[in-house]
DNA sequence: ATTATCTATAGATCTATAGATAATGC
DNA sequence: ATTATCTATAGATCTATAGATAATGC
């Protein structure tokens, strides 16, 4: 994945976009306001817009590096992967990405995406070893659709007190295995 | 599920609480403010505030509705289902029942969960069918997490344009076919 | 000169309380 | 009498713009 020529980050907007990842992963997305992002830079929240045009165009900033950072975790699990493990090792992957940032996981994937503010196939690309692992588009996504709601119900507690997370994810690999 | 003692709405309480699944159900979550639920019913703002607590109260009751509701259409699933087909009826009913009501499932199920404000079993109770159809425990609770996933994906609109999600579900199935 | 910052503030909300007034129940 | 409503409003936000001032680059 390369940057489309042209949404290419000046410094001061990259540093943007990290204070406000910092906020929202320390303070979760009701932190999330320009007033607090600007004061993690030491400066005032009109300022920011001498740097970006809007907070949807923030927003979809810290989206693109959060899916750019688990795609990347997912290719860079398969190659790792033997012949066989390949479920397992992007399975495994996707989980331990995505719970060491689960406010800026949970920003990237719930709700309303704004795609005309992303680049154009980075979602595909992302999901795109789910694909190379399973080989049958519908199992899949099946298997996609796992994952996520397993991070997601976990991110959001929703599991019963007790459970054993490790196990369900198991069998969950096992009922995908091919 | 009987609702505990000393739980029950007033007859007012129940329009209140009817209005505000009607606006969140065609107007969405921003749309849940207590000026449109009271425009809803033709009064005041204020007024609410004579028939519940808080905001938050008014909102665990729209979640509870939503668990029953969700919880009923499951178990009568699993009832309805032959001995073979329980995973696919239980399946097919959350899907179904799910996507009628997208708003209210998400509120009902993204998010921090205020269950300090919900009948103590009542999302246990609503989880049962999953490990009744497939018997196993940690099968079933991934199982659930397959059929949110796909729902919630479907719900925000995550599936790439032209995914066959009739496809992806049976695969779904198949995969956790005991 | 140009760019980045600041102060001040418009304009929109939202939730919830206080106290006055109207409607209802005995 | 009691309960349900109303008006008025406190108190907290938030995003974003306008215009003045300071910092930087040539």
């Amino acid at each position: 994945m390369e940057r489309p020529p042209g949404t290419e980050r000046s410094p001061r907007l990259q540093q943007v976009v990290e204070a406000a990842a910092s906020v929202l992963g320390d303070d979760g997305p009701e932190a999330l306001t320009m007033r607090r992002i600007a004061d993690e830079l030491g400066m005032r929240a009109p300022s920011l817009y001498k740097h970006l045009h809007d907070k949807a165009g923030l927003e979809a900033a810290l989206i693109e590096d959060a899916l750019f950072d688990l795609g990347d975790a997912l290719h860079t699990a398969l190659l790792e992967s033997g012949r066989q493990g390949g479920v397992a090792g992007v399975l495994g992957a996707y989980r331990r990405r995505s719970l060491e940032h689960p406010n800026l996981y949970r920003l990237a994937t719930s709700g309303r995406l704004r795609r005309d503010l992303l680049p154009p196939s980075l979602e595909e690309w992302a999901g795109q070893p789910f694909f190379l692992a399973v080989g049958e588009p519908s199992r899949a996504q099946a298997l996609w659709s796992f994952a996520h709601g397993m991070v997601i119900l976990e991110i959001d507690d929703r599991f019963p007190a007790g459970s054993d997370l490790d196990r369900t994810w198991r069998a969950g690999a096992a009922a995908f295995a091919t």
